[in-house]
DNA sequence: GTAATTGTTCTATTGCAACTAGAATAAAAG
DNA sequence: CTTTTATTCTAGTTGCAATAGAACAATTAC
């Protein structure tokens, strides 16, 4: 099962058949080279619409993960090395959280705040405002009730 | 800044705070038994409505991070020492994804999905489905172009 | 005891993204 | 040239996020 996808949870199906494929490239099962089933292959076999098999790939294209062209298809890039490399650290931080306890989204919400506070080589940097952020509450040393 | 948002990132908005609170947790700023702002404190703050910071509240009520009562607001439970002992595991992570050039939300989503195969105590087990799940595709060797 | 604080619950509305559907078009492969 | 496949367009439905207002209940503070 290269895909799979589940419409009772509530993360958008595109993105379950992007995290699909992009972690068969990271576990390896998908090797740089490899093409994946056309988006209407796709769409047929999970009974959805070719729009939302095609939305996924394209997101895949856009993360640089595929290449994505008409008449070829989906193809794996070099990039899947850059996954791959990621894959044993990336089970092993999941089995940490899973016996301490902690929501799956829970940790990735945790990975993708710390990636919004340290951007694109500013590392621990002090304060990087996007356009229209708002913010409030310094912890100003609460009483410990 | 212990509540951070930015209303043009696709991510919703008590999903922002409840990963602001996340974060602050995981690195020490917040510990346990330190009482949070009111959510009417937040929402005013934030210029934002009081149900959406209650709903961040809620959810993080349900994570086990706070505990949350009327007419006391806020708590930040004993669970906040199984978030600060992920921290530098998550912030090390994250640093190494970024290094790779892998986009935030894929880290997050290769976490996520990690989970999803894994589940409660089944480590690596045969075929966990879901109660309505469907799946397409299994690699059956592609021939590498 | 009384008043202020704070979360809980209810109804209702608006805006947007996800998903579906159908169709025409363009590039690549056979 | 025919088939395959992604690209682009319009369009409709659905569900969630967010907002808004109000009443209510538990806890704290005076």
């Amino acid at each position: 099962m290269l895909i799979r996808i589940d419409p009772s949870r509530d993360v958008p199906l595109w993105e379950q058949i992007a995290a699909s494929v992009r972690s068969a490239v990271a576990g390896g099962r998908l090797r740089a080279g490899d093409r994946l089933p056309s988006a209407r292959e796709v769409a047929d076999a999970l009974d959805l619409n070719l729009h939302t098999a095609l939305h996924a790939y394209q997101h895949l294209r856009d993360e640089g993960v595929i290449d994505l062209r008409r008449g070829r298809g989906a193809v794996v890039t070099d990039a899947a090395a850059a996954l791959r490399e990621l894959h044993d650290d990336v089970l092993a931080l999941a089995q940490r959280a899973r016996d301490l306890g902690i929501a799956p989204g829970a940790l990735a919400s945790l990975l993708v705040d710390a990636n919004a506070r340290t951007p694109d080589g500013v590392i621990g940097g002090p304060d990087n405002l996007a356009s229209d952020s708002r913010d409030a509450y310094r912890p100003s040393e609460e009483e410990t009730s």
